[in-house]
DNA sequence: AACTAAATTGAAATCCGTTTTCAATTGGGT
DNA sequence: ACCCAATTGAAAACGGATTTCAATTTAGTT
């Protein structure tokens, strides 16, 4: 078991095995189609709940960039990270600025908020996409 | 008409009317049933259309704030924002920081993307709810 | 005022990603 | 090997967004 009453099943094994594997920001249905080639017995309940999962125990996050479907990333214990996205092609890059985050504390401060977490994303067009 | 081609109509001028009224942040759902109270009449698939419609001719745009659910704000043609919501209360606060969008500028060029526009969500908790 | 083509409406159907249901299976402690 | 709770997966349900399509309405034309 991973933690806490959690079952080490062959399913959690080769989700976790791939979501590792491939990285960021994929959703479930991308996951779920990639397992399948080599584990054609598992289902998409599967690959969702065991997301959501990851998630709940910190090993995932769950993100939300505006085309309608949820992704994932491994999450980044120490590091937090914005992103960079696309528009033509897609392409996601993370991102990371100290100066942002303090004047988002600070801006914060002045309306009374205490900041529990942030979303910023940058959506244009990448190098190669001009 | 409007502008080009569109028809000017009953509902249409009662949804922009109470969009207008109503102010900022509102779901289609929830402006659909502020407009039956005096419109019976007036259809869901109408008002999610208007709404659509707005956000194309620059009256609105388009949100999305986590929970599922679209909302749309009347657009500030020249002011641009971002977002303070309270996780407890859901209360929605404005602000704008150029030292921010100077900021933002200046990562995405290193990264060689042009900011075509972005999203800032700060998520927390408001002062009268703690 | 009547006519017409094109746009608009609204009830219902459909879409699509997410989430739940539930019977069958499996993991792991005894 | 046994048992019970956790897990699985196919299928159903869900929820908001979107489309369909026949009926209605608008706005330009006579």
């Amino acid at each position: 078991m991973l933690d806490k009453g959690l079952k080490s099943t062959r399913q959690r094994e080769a989700i976790l095995d791939e979501f590792l594997r491939v990285g960021s920001h994929i959703s479930t249905e991308e996951l779920y189609l990639r397992l399948r080639r080599k584990n054609p017995q598992i289902g998409y309940a599967t690959v969702h709940r065991t997301l959501k999962l990851f998630a709940e125990c910190g090993i995932a996050e769950q993100r939300h960039f505006g085309d309608g479907q949820a992704r994932y990333e491994a999450s980044d214990l120490d590091e937090h990270h914005d992103h960079l996205i696309c528009i033509t092609c897609g392409r996601i890059v993370e991102f990371e600025d100290p100066r942002i985050e303090q004047l988002q504390e600070e801006v914060a401060r002045q309306h009374g908020f205490s900041i529990e977490r942030h979303r910023l994303e940058l959506y244009g067009c990448c190098e190669s996409c001009r």
